[in-house]
DNA sequence: CGTAGATTTGAGTTCTGTCAAATTTTGTGG
DNA sequence: CCACAAAATTTGACAGAACTCAAATCTACG
């Protein structure tokens, strides 16, 4: 069965540039490129913004299904996709392309304007969680917004791999590399999480990490897969 | 002379809904309620999400010419916009009715499409200020933006409202109140700002306020008249 | 003029950042 | 398969920025 998303993206073919990535790869956002949308396929994939005197920081987390029209990224000095994911490949069509279909295609206008506003909202969750919560409550937030987005149910729990090093993460949570690793000591020996093998964890309750976490429904609410947000076309 | 935006605004007259505000008049945002367009027609708004506890945060200031979609708002617990202008309008739509409008006219679907991505950019920079500035930088931040958004030019700087207590900059910037009230003394002492009357303040130098904070440069872009960011219809 | 609310300021505490050293992991070549 | 070098991670000790609590002061408004 095809979905009316597939069928539109078969007519966008011709424009569409599919981009295979490894897993230190970065596309440059800049502001002169024009804009663009990219579509997530596989893998996990960083919005990463670099700063004046080199500091770095992650706007946003990117996942198969996700779009990112670069008009939305601020204009920050530097900005990049960087893969996440070992393997993973995303896809790159010109705004002015896309606008051409969504002009003859109204349904492929309204899924991709809904993933964008998904994309408004969970930045501003994010906003949230930075804003918000301890360190040790954000951690909490990121395990279960990677456990729900990309882990799988096994009997001993839900199954995920970290695509972040430590440094990744404090600059998703802005926190320190230091301080994440001290925040992941304490929740592998507290049984949040187990690590099975490099980059590799188990959480055996998603209900024990929300409770971490104050704002847990929320982040529920927002990457779970059969979530209201995930639209079907 | 009359703008598409203008004429295409007028063909939504019978769905749109015009809300005349007070200063702390609120308008709830519920998933319940439905997706719903807001247009700032005048006057500053505060996007603002409370949680279970009882804490609240502000995610985002409305200027007027800004658009709100509700399902761009992440699922907290309650959401709500609050007028921060003494006086303001907003106008309300549903999303079904903007989008049949939206079919008819590419132009609007463009304009309204291109506001939410400046929504969306707009929240990634106001989380790399939470994220990476210290306390008196993001004060810093917060000046320019209001100075840039809806200050006036004067022969001794410019001059402009703050809308927001003390206790709404500390919950924007991810501050303590009292904190807030510090840093505020540190800047009239240090003359960056002056304050003319309550909740007035004119700023000599918006430069000043940018060397204050690294990423001025990119506040300035997205924040000031001219930018290319404003488009134009 | 008096009260309620907002703001300012001080003193002490806590969380996180910084710096440095130890340890583990990864990749490479023999 | 093992040894080695480079990179990433972990951990400790200390410092600093911001929070908490409390009291004093200011402002708006009836």
């Amino acid at each position: 069965m095809k979905s009316a998303s597939d069928i539109a993206l078969q007519q966008l073919e011709s424009h569409i540039v599919r981009i295979p990535t490894r897993k230190p790869q970065k596309l440059a956002i800049s502001t002169e490129t024009g804009d663009t949308l990219f579509l997530i396929q596989s893998g996990v994939y960083l919005v990463r913004a670099k700063w004046c005197d080199g500091r770095h920081q992650i706007l946003l987390l990117l996942y198969p299904g996700d779009c990112m029209r670069s008009a939305a990224i601020p204009p920050l000095e530097r900005v990049e996709i960087a893969a996440a994911s070992e393997a993973g490949e995303i896809w790159r069509l010109r705004w002015s392309a896309a606008l051409r279909l969504f002009d003859g295609d109204p349904n492929v206008a309204r899924h991709t304007t809904d993933r964008l506003a998904e994309q408004t909202a969970r930045l501003a969750i994010h906003n949230a969680i930075i804003a918000g919560l301890t360190g040790d409550e954000r951690v909490a937030a990121l395990m279960m917004e990677l456990a729900l987005r990309t882990g799988k149910e096994t009997p001993r729990g839900i199954e995920f791999d970290m695509p972040l090093s430590r440094t990744d993460i404090a600059e998703y949570l802005a926190l320190n590399a230091d301080t994440v690793s001290r925040i992941l000591s304490r929740m592998r020996s507290s049984g949040l999480v187990t690590p099975l093998a490099r980059c590799r964890y188990i959480c055996g309750s998603v209900e024990a990490l929300a409770r971490e976490c104050p704002i847990g429904p929320a982040i529920r609410r927002m990457h779970e897969p059969a979530s209201s947000l995930t639209l079907a076309v």
